[in-house]
DNA sequence: TGTACATCAGTGAACGCGCGTTCACTGATGTAC
DNA sequence: TGTACATCAGTGAACGCGCGTTCACTGATGTAC
């Protein structure tokens, strides 16, 4: 009785804060994220409800660090695709691809009625993400240049929000990364004069 | 005895649908569509919380009834703008008005899991809305004149959405019309070649 | 003008449910000596 | 190597609540004759 199946769960998890997050996501992504219930997490992650309160103090603790891991994530996905990407387009092509393919996390990320704003792990994670998005910080770029910016995200936030609410038009085909290139081309920009500079 | 009151509040409503309707947008607007519920949208309307039932079947019926609603404004504010107005530019501006003013319609039009998405009244008011948005049915529409509908369609519900969520840089100021106009001129559209013209 | 009757609109009690939070507790771990 | 003790992590029962839906009902209205 040393090794069987009983004896693999301990009283104590070891990683229950990444279980629980992950738990989370998977019943955010099943009934959404006003659906969710803390106790339909403990029961996925296989603890009991309240022993969530002890890694995120109640609810919207929980929701909270969930989205602050979705910024996080955002940020990363957005990093790499400037770093590789062929055209200034794939970033935004890489937003609307973590919306689909991480949509637990973005659903939460803009709920903010479901979230502690204040919490200082989430306002870091949004200002990683906001960093990639402005290139600069907002208070330091042009006026032209931030609505620029502003212009490039409000296209790609809506080609996400409404394809995951399956608002747009069929004729446009089934898959987003490619709606998104054919969407955002769209946009006026000056390529070619501020080729990834840095300066204002 | 006659005209206290007490007998002003007869046994039958006489507009009760209306009233659940506005109600409706109020608890919306005060608690978020996720926590609103039926029994409180019955007491702002003064009226037993089993009423509704009558008129709207069920919790979801209410709220497909009210996004139908806000589809149909929608439509009309937008062809208002498109009569009305000086620029191509000013029927985007008018979406964003209509999100901020209309806040609570906004917000339930595009949560789709909280309607019945076959409701008739629902498929006519989005219809009705498509008309104005796209100019012709996305169907008879080259590719490149239906990608600029999304893109512009999807720019200013990128705005608008990530306004109220409180998520544009407080830079941009708060008058969220003007932000509208200044982000979406970096919409590239080639006006003057087709100016409000019918053909494909 | 009156009466019967069907239909409509709203009531209020009851149902069963899952929820978030609190609480005293216990099992496990780590650290000081 | 051993022991005492503080701290941490998770339990499980209990709380009070508001919810959506169902149901038999009643009050009001309108229509046929």
């Amino acid at each position: 009785m040393t090794s069987d199946a009983e004896s693999s769960r301990p009283y104590h998890h070891g990683d229950l804060r990444r279980a629980l997050l992950a738990a989370t996501g998977d019943a955010v992504g099943e009934v959404g994220p006003a659906a969710m219930s803390l106790r339909n997490v403990a029961r996925r992650a296989g603890v009991s409800h309240a022993a969530s309160t002890h890694h995120f103090g109640d609810k919207a603790g929980l929701l909270t660090a969930f989205a602050a891991e979705g910024y996080s994530l955002l940020a990363d996905e957005l990093e790499r695709a400037q770093r590789e990407g062929t055209s200034f387009l794939e970033v935004g092509v890489a937003y609307v691809r973590f919306a689909v393919n991480h949509r637990a996390h973005f659903d939460v990320m803009f709920r903010s009625e479901l979230l502690h704003l204040d919490d200082l792990d989430l306002r870091a994670a949004k200002a990683a993400a906001g960093r990639v998005l402005y290139g600069s910080p907002p208070g330091t770029m042009s006026r032209k240049r931030l609505t620029q910016a502003v212009a490039a995200w409000s296209i790609v936030h809506g080609i996400a929000t409404l394809w995951l609410n399956g608002d747009l038009p069929s004729e446009l085909g089934d898959d987003p990364e490619a709606i998104a290139r054919a969407v955002a081309v769209h946009l006026r920009t000056d390529r070619g004069r501020r080729r990834n500079t840095r300066t204002n």
